[in-house]
Order: structure tokens, then sequence, then C-alpha cells
DNA sequence: ATCATTATTGAAAAACGTTTTCAATATAAC
DNA sequence: GTTATATTGAAAACGTTTTTCAATAATGAT
């Protein structure tokens, strides 16, 4: 619960920065929810805990957070760029519904061993990758029957 | 050679939209070459065809050649989408080198036949996919063990 | 061929998310 | 406490994409 409070005291003892109020808040709202949220969503609950809390300051410690490990950009096509968690969260392939736009998460070895036999055949040295799968999820392909 | 115009053709036909030398030079533009195209790109190599045309014409005209099925947008990461032909060109992924930005191209059925299975255990109907793996090519793997 | 309808064009402006600038403020080290 | 400087929030700047709009051009009907 507060090792991520720690990581980032590290990365900021680290860099050279300091540690501040907003800092500590942005963090502590990003990790009350898990899930994908928006620079727009993080400002708007940060809002609630300070309501002076500027929209710069999200982008920048989102960007610090990134960094230091805690969180992950990730991008599903629509534009928006959203966080996730990422300490103590293994890696995850994401399977976005084109309908409902709900997002789910799916967690494969064979995944990351086909990328890495890929990887090898054409001598080159995978770091990370990412995957997403667009469909249609259980009650979307539901409606989508119902229509025709 | 031709089966590209006819598809916009059709495409345009069925749309009630209109042939014109922008569009029709933009797709030739855009056939001419392999690659990974910005919009900046194409926009820049049109307009050796036609001083006059618009940067605007060209991003709409690229929204057309996708929804007309004769272009793929990709994205790497960089904030910059390009775009890639699509028409008889089976489905790959992109293996995208950190250091130098070159990418590779990747077809596997393997991947198509994972996505089947983990999108099956979980309910989900598949409808396309995108994966790119980021890491470091032969030649900057090399540069990289030099450095050290 | 001419006309009428309306899709298309290119320039400019607006929109959009993000980054930079900057003066005021807050933090950390002394 | 004093100092050096990192951080903040507002506003401006930024880069890409979309919208607006008047002029133009393509299509179908006459």
């Amino acid at each position: 619960m507060d090792k991520e409070y720690e990581i980032l005291d590290s990365f900021i003892r680290f860099r050279g920065l300091r540690h501040t109020p907003q800092r500590e808040m942005i963090l502590r709202v990003f990790l009350s929810v898990e899930g994908h949220l928006s620079v727009e969503e993080l400002h708007a609950l940060a809002k609630k805990h300070d309501r002076s809390i500027g929209y710069t300051t999200v982008y920048r410690t989102m960007k610090l957070l990134s960094e230091s490990g805690l969180a992950d950009k990730v991008e599903f096509g629509d534009g928006i760029p959203r966080y996730e968690h990422k300490y103590n969260h293994r890696h995850h392939d994401h399977f976005v519904c084109v309908k409902c736009g709900k997002c789910f998460e799916v967690a494969h070895a064979g995944i990351e061993k086909l990328q890495e036999t890929l990887a090898r055949e054409r001598d080159f040295t995978p770091l990370w990758h990412t995957m997403q799968v667009f469909g249609l999820c259980k009650d979307c392909r539901g409606i989508e029957i119902k229509l025709q």
C-alpha cells in the first residue's frame, strides 16, 4: 500500500526533485482508482481534493509517475491516452469493445513467447510491446445479433 | 494495378461522392510509395504533382482511402500517425526500433490464432488487432554494446 | 450543350490535447 | 532564518487535425 509512495520518493530524490503535497495527492488519486483514466478524468478527481490544482500539474505528475514505473500510458485508438497502474500489475494486453468502449485486460505468457520467437528470427531485441484487440464484447455482440 | 482505382471509384459512387482529380492524384501518390507515410509527407509528395493541393484535402482523402479499405492508419507511439497500403497486403504487426525508428513488418499466423483463443475464452468477438513490439534492431543493438 | 444541384476544394479559423513560459511560491539544504 | 532553486498554476504557444466558408467543379436532368 505504501510501497508506491516510497517508489515515488526514491525517484524524486534520485532525480534531485522535490516532494510536494500536489504530487502526493495526485498519486493518491491515481492509486485509488483501478482502470484506465485520462488526464482530464484524473484532473477532475484531483480537483475534489484540491480545487486549485492545475491541469498542467496533473500532466507533469503523470509523466513523473510513468517515468518512475508506477503508471503506464495506454492508447486505445480514440486519441485519448489513458493511465493505468503498473506497479505490482503484470503486463497485459487490451481487448477493447468497439461498441461500448469497455476494456478487458488479458495476460498470457504465449504472447510474450511469440514476441520473443518472432524477434529472434529477425535479429531484433524486444524491450516491450503493446497489443490491442478490437472487437465486440459479449453484451454488444448480443445487440448486434438482435438488430439483424 | 488498376484495381485500387476501381475500389475507390466504387466507394465514391456507393457513398454518393464525386470523383475528382485531387483524389485520384493523392491515391496515385500514396500507391507509388511502399512504407509508412505521415500526412505531412504525403502532402509534400502531392505538391510535386499539384502545387496548389491543400493540406486539408490530403487529410480528407486519406480518411476516405482508409474507409474504402485501401489504406491503414498506424501509430508507433511518436504521436505521428502514418498510412500504409492495405489492399493486397496481408495483416502484419510492427517491430519498431526505439533508437533509429526503423519499422519491420512481421506477419505470423500464430498471432491471429492466439488472438482467437484468448478472445474465445473471454466470450469476445475479435474484429482486428494491432501489435507493436518496441526494441532494438540489429544495428542499434550493436551500437548499444559498443558504448558500454 | 446548358442548367441546376450540391459535393469538393483550399485558406483561414477553430478545436483539441499537450507543452512551454513565466512570475509567484514552496521546498530543502545550509 | 536565509538562500538556492524546484514547483506551481495561468496563460500563451504549440502541433496536429477538424471545421467553416465562399468559390469552384462534378454530376444528373433537361
